[in-house]
DNA sequence: CCTCAATTATTGACCTGTCAATAAAATATA
DNA sequence: TATATTTTATTGACAGGTCAATAATTGAGG
C-alpha cells in the first residue's frame, strides 16, 4: 500500500481544524450549539424517544445527551418522563414552545450550511458525505 | 430510522460524528492526542519557533497552546525561552528527549492514518483535501 | 519624552466531549 | 425464589476548545 504521508497527515489535520472553526461559528450564526441543534432536529423528526436511542443518533456520548437534555429542560424546550412500562428508560420530546423555537433555528442554520457548501454541486456533496462514511467506518473498530 | 435529511445537513452531522470518534480513538492508538501530537509535528520540522506561528500553524487558540506547551514543558518534550530581541515572545523547541520520542509516536500515527484512509486512493485524497479547503474558506469570514 | 495603539502570552470562566463508577430497574438463570 | 447479568441514566473527574480580560512589551506619532 502505497501511503503519501504528506497527504495523510494534511488530512487529519484539516478535519481537526475546519471542526475547531465549525463549532463556534456555527454558534454564532445560528444562536445555538450544533450538538443542541442536533438534539433538537432529531426530536422534531419524532414524537417521543427513548434517550438512549436518542443518544445513538446524534453519536455522542450519553454523559453529554444527560446534560444537553436537562439544560434543554430548564430551558423549557424540552420534556421528559419515564416509561411507565419500564423505569430505566426516559422518555423525551420536543415541548409546543421548543417545536416553535427550532423552526427558527432551523432557518440559521440552513443558510450557515448553504454557506459553507455554496460551491458544492450534488455529485460532490455525495462523494463527500460518501468519504466521511468510509472514514467513519474505518476506525470504528478501534 | 429517519431519512429524511437532505445531503447538506448529514454533512454537518457526519463532520461531527467523525471528529467526535477520531480524537479518542486516536489517542488511543498513538498514545498521545491528536492536538499534542500536532504540535510536537510541527516542532519536529523546525529547529526553533515563535509560540504564534505555531499557533497559526496548528490552528488552535492561543490559550489552549500555552496550556498544551506548559504541560509539555513539564514532561520534558520541549524547551521555551523569551526572544531576547523581543520580550513578549517565546521561542519553543523540541528537547532531544522529545525529538527522541516523536519518533514513535509518528509511527503509530501513521498506523491509524493509514487505517482510516486504507481504502482512499491519491485522487481521492486530494479530492477530499480540497473539498476540506474549500469548506474551511466558505466559513471563513464568519 | 509621553502617550496611545498593537502584539504576545497568560489566565479565568465557561462549554462540550470522554471515560469510569454508580444506582436503579428489568431480565435471565440457577 | 434468589442471585447474577444487562440495560439505562446519571454523576464526577478530566481534557481540550473558545472567548474575554489582563499584563508586559514594543513601536509610532505628537
Amino acid at each position: 500500500m502505497r501511503c503519501s504521508l504528506s497527504n495523510h497527515e494534511q488530512i487529519l489535520h484539516l478535519l481537526k481544524g475546519l471542526n475547531n472553526q465549525i463549532s463556534p461559528k456555527f454558534e454564532r450564526c445560528t444562536g445555538i450549539s450544533s450538538s443542541r441543534y442536533e438534539l433538537l432536529h432529531q426530536l422534531y423528526e419524532t414524537d417521543e424517544i427513548n434517550q438512549s436511542t436518542l443518544q445513538k443518533a446524534v453519536n455522542i456520548d450519553s454523559a453529554a445527551i444527560t446534560r444537553h437534555l436537562k439544560q434543554l429542560e430548564a430551558n423549557g424546550m424540552v420534556a421528559r418522563r419515564r416509561n411507565p412500562n419500564d423505569n430505566r428508560v426516559i422518555f423525551v420530546r420536543l415541548t409546543e414552545e421548543g417545536r416553535k423555537q427550532i423552526v427558527g433555528y432551523k432557518k440559521e442554520k440552513v443558510n450557515f450550511v448553504n454557506q459553507m457548501l455554496h460551491d458544492f454541486n450534488q455529485e460532490e456533496l455525495e462523494t463527500l458525505s460518501d468519504m466521511l462514511n468510509r472514514m467513519q467506518n474505518n476506525i470504528s473498530e478501534y
